[in-house]
DNA sequence: ACAAAAGTGTTGTACGTACACCCATGA
DNA sequence: TCATGGGTGTACGTACAACACTTTTGT
């Protein structure tokens, strides 16, 4: 993380991770937010950035995401993918090549209490960042977005237990857009993907029957792509860390 | 391309492609070909591998990916896009990041009679490479796939005329099975993306029309990220390169 | 005339969307 | 009892797969 050292040719690898999560505004609508963490040095002291430090060469690429992520916010994601490789000349002082990664935490992540310089903030309303990072959670965001039509990633912003309604608001946050709550239960309920519990919430109007998300299958289709080990078998981290 | 100099933290930066383009077998049939080189040194040395070197750090990304394509092949890509960094610690002899790309070209794509060590082989029937480039094969197909069936790089593997029949033995060799005549034609023609020509190709049976692409739009979406300049605009390299 | 590819028509099914409607609970 | 979210029913439109059929050429 503090290494300074510069190779003779002069190109250095850091890796960086897009954390996304869900939290509740004033209005009481689910946002998503991100967890950045302003620098103490130059370039770009004072401004808020993406977490992540210098690729060690003794540690693998996804390795690398999870300790930085697990470094800032505490917690293992449900979720981490290598999001792009960012490489322009420009982006940077000298020639810095950035793994990126995203990844997803389970609604309602809080950061430790020891955290300094870092914060959550509103992923639809950021200032602006150190380097190309702006840039880079616009991309971030715009796979969030994609692949939330095509694969079951929402789940891994939910707790284990939950309603039809939390997964639609899930649902919304991200596409930013209202879902027809009837032709959305339909949908996913013949998607196979949630098995109901006989459990339901009260406290409001008709109680609301619980689910829990089927885990035959992944979040999200990779290819021949390794699966990524922290989805959901995370590495233990601190004692609040719930692993389905 | 030939240094040898490694940096301090012994973490080395290359960029390889994965090119694609279509061949003719003997029994006349579509196949999706690639050309890779023959390893002269160790690691490795005599096994076939993708084309690629080490990053230059005062060149791009991008610009080295296209670099070591014309290098290899003498053309300019109609379709260039990352594909995945790939740094796992035991993949190479220290530690090797290699920021990998994918391309297409136009079907009927000749090596330069130069090429030394070059030689199309069939995607489907590959001999073991070089490092883990197998598996980065594999990941670069499954994209290839993926991606045909919701944008248009299909296009990307043809002349700038061709007819409906010519773009459908694309899709067949690309997601090797049959697709029906008749609806495909439907799907393409009211997809928006061709535009008919009033010239027609003879030689056998009812003649076909030919087609050309339609420009506007993209061959694929790519959100944020920064359109290749390669694609149909590509780097002037040899007078046989046909840009649309 | 015949074979074969080019191109059109028709039908059934699946699925998303819109929206009317009933159900169960808290206040 | 009423408001509200939970949950079901239904009708319509689009999209795609299957396949019968017509058209136009080369031989």
């Amino acid at each position: 993380m503090t290494r300074t050292e510069v190779p003779v040719d002069g190109i250095r690898v850091a890796v960086s991770t897009v954390i996304f999560s869900l939290r509740r505004d004033a209005a009481g609508r689910l946002a998503v937010v991100l967890p950045l963490v302003r620098r103490t040095r130059d370039p770009h002291e004072g401004l808020w950035a993406l977490p992540g430090g210098w690729l060690d060469s003794t540690e693998e690429l996804e390795t690398a995401a999870s300790r930085t992520l697990a470094e800032t916010t505490g917690l293992a994601p449900s979720y981490l993918e290598q999001l792009y490789a960012f490489g322009d000349i420009g982006r940077a002082p000298g020639r810095v090549v950035s793994i990126i990664y995203w990844a997803l935490l389970r609604e309602g992540a809080q950061l430790p209490a020891d955290a300094h310089n870092v914060a959550w903030f509103d992923a639809a309303h950021l200032p602006t960042l150190a380097f190309d990072h702006n840039h880079i959670v616009d991309y971030a965001l715009w796979r969030l977005r994609n692949k939330v039509g095509y694969s079951r990633i929402a789940h891994g912003l939910l707790p284990e237990l939950f309603t039809l309604s939390d997964l639609r608001e899930v649902y919304e946050a991200i596409l930013e857009r209202e879902l027809d709550p009837a032709n959305f239960r339909r949908q996913v309920e013949n998607s196979g993907t949630l098995i109901p519990t006989e459990q339901f919430r009260t406290g409001s109007h008709r109680p609301a029957r619980l689910y829990r998300y089927n885990h035959e299958g992944e979040l999200a289709e990779r290819g021949p792509l390794p699966s990524d080990t922290a989805s959901d078998t995370a590495l233990p981290v601190l004692p609040e860390e719930v692993t389905i």
